[in-house]
DNA sequence: CTTGAAATTTGGAACGATCTAAATTACGAG
DNA sequence: CTCGTAATTTAGATCGTTCCAAATTTCAAG
């Protein structure tokens, strides 16, 4: 069953040729001629030769292999990130090691460590809570392309592609004030992470410009899962002077708050207003149909991947900071009536 | 910026001890003396040197890289069943490849002949649509370990891991009959798919064994998708004697089927039963609790992870088929009580 | 001191491709 | 024919590791 492989040179033999020609016809050489070409080719075929592009990556010593590791494959927003960048990826002719680190910066460390070791050519990652600049600095200084994703780590010169949560956070906020709330709530998330801290004062400073007061117990901070949204909406809805409008740190939390409100007899999108972040495909069907600040996660993941193989083939480095612009669609869950139609394919 | 690579030579000539040497303490050999292995690890770690990883397995013929491939990683389902795979395939120290064909058999073919060409030691794949027994042939030929996931390629000799979609689907629908329900529907999934033959068809064989008629017309296929779920859900409502209950493809169905429901004004696990199938993460939080026919996908991926790494260590060639016990999980959308308490971790 | 077995270390040939520089062949002009 | 140039082809070194066989060192016993 196990067959012995071919290589070049069985096929080099079998065509009546040297190596080296077989070698000029995987490239695609221009150089060799067209009958020998196409006898190298048939050969090639009969024999079911199959290329060892690891070899031909110790000699040239770069590879068409790049390492995606992110912080949670069960979320939609990092899957679909992950998407996104499979597609740009595969087009390009690359092939990804890809990891899951489950939010753990040892189990991150390892996967990249094990990634370098195989030769890759760049590193896209989405940053386990937890990353410390000194984590990715040894990688970085090894001329490896580096692009962040989703999320930054502070004190890192390298490349990020990260939406615009501040300006997100505000929009959405606005729009509730617009709609007549004035207690709005923050749910869910960790409060030690960049990305929380930022879409938070988004949230904070469009109250304040608003002339409402921001006070911090209307900042409720959980696991950024559903059922961390549940979690978080419960503690809401036992508070005395209850809000009548949340923005959530994400899509998944703000579903586990449609779902916490639901047991608790309220209606979200009627009784209750909620907003997500991400623009989570299910974020379209869902009923309510939520309304989100989108990032368009696989536009991001494309976007980060186009980043990287710019940084490859360019060869030099210079650190592009990409912030994803946040707009607000409107949909059902913020009790708005739709009034924004969306134009995406 | 770009560090000149250092080798085992340069690691070597900078300990004073030759490259075999070196060699040997990397492999963490017993023969080397407890002195050098010392020196040498200290030279190793002040020098930066990353250990290749293909230039060795070019010498060994053998490497610690599998490829993964799904037809669709935005599905919850198959995301998880990446995760499993993932977790066992990082502590046995393999690293994979993964890709997402999209459901798009050409694809699928590219990315699995780069896999091979960069020298993976197997394969677990869940088919895209339309994957015949021809397109693997070659590669199962090759010797690689190949084993199939979530779903079976007809006429083809290989492992697989599946769930027992026929047994399940009979568990769901006798439950439902037992809560008095009569009219049941069967909804969502691509109706020229095995999977769908199986758990239609364990549907229907429960419905029969309980004497109530079977009909077409209980069957609506759709896009195994939350969007197909509410679409299949549509048409079961313009429907003139309308069923009380129906058993979904998947999770996301039934999701889109409460979506449905409820923007119908129905609430589903009141006034209609709504059981799905794979026990997705979400199913838990979701609300209602969804009833659901548990396959684990997490467990799923890690037993096909465990079966691949089986093949590849043992060398030759059994196929295995081992089908997942499916069990139902009774929450709150089937309209059941909450009767029967989940022990799981 | 020998001596021989055990403990360590090592040179050089692989692995399967690419690349350089040089060799060979083809072919139209003189 | 003989050349020169362009078009093809090729031998052999090389990438960074492992492995084999052989060389060297260590060291306790005679």
């Amino acid at each position: 069953m196990k067959q012995p492989k071919v290589t070049v040179v069985d096929v080099a033999h079998a065509a009546g040729v040297s190596k080296s020609t077989v070698s000029l016809v995987l490239q695609g050489s221009s150089l060799v001629n067209e009958a020998t070409r196409a006898k190298v080719g048939a050969v090639i075929r009969e024999l079911g030769y199959v290329y060892n592009r690891s070899a031909a990556n110790l000699r040239q010593s770069k590879s068409k292999i790049v390492g995606i590791v992110v912080n949670d494959l069960t979320n939609s927003f990092f899957a679909e990130l992950a998407v996104g960048m499979d597609m740009v990826m595969q087009s390009a002719g690359y092939i990804q090691f890809m990891a899951n680190s489950a939010e753990n910066a040892d189990r991150q460390a390892e996967v990249i460590a094990s990634m370098r070791e195989h030769g890759m050519a760049g590193l896209i990652l989405s940053p386990a809570r937890g990353t410390s600049a000194a984590d990715l600095r040894p990688l970085v200084d090894s001329g490896i392309p580096v692009v962040l994703v989703a999320r930054n780590v502070p004190g890192l010169k390298v490349s990020s592609v990260v939406s615009d949560g501040h300006a997100g956070a505000m929009a959405a906020v606005r729009h509730l004030i617009d709609l007549g709330h004035r207690r709005i709530a923050f749910l869910g998330g960790f409060n030690d992470t960049a990305v929380f801290d930022e879409r938070m004062r988004g949230c904070r400073d469009a109250l304040l410009e608003a002339g409402l007061g921001a006070s911090d117990d209307l900042v409720i901070s959980s696991a950024p899962s559903r059922a961390g949204g549940v979690a978080a909406v419960e503690r809401l809805l036992s508070m005395a002077d209850r809000p009548t409008a949340a923005l959530c740190f994400n899509d998944a939390v703000a579903f586990g708050a449609c779902d916490g409100l639901r047991s608790a007899r309220i209606e979200p999108g009627v009784d209750f207003g909620v907003i997500g972040f991400d623009d989570v495909i299910e974020a379209k069907t869902a009923v309510p149909a939520l309304t989100t600040v989108s990032v368009d996660p696989q536009g991001m993941g494309r976007r980060a991947a186009q980043l990287l193989l710019k940084q490859i083939n360019a060869g030099h480095f210079e650190p592009e900071a990409l912030v994803a612009s946040a707009r607000l669609v409107v949909r059902e869950s913020c009790g708005a009536p739709q009034r924004v139609k969306e134009l995406m394919a």
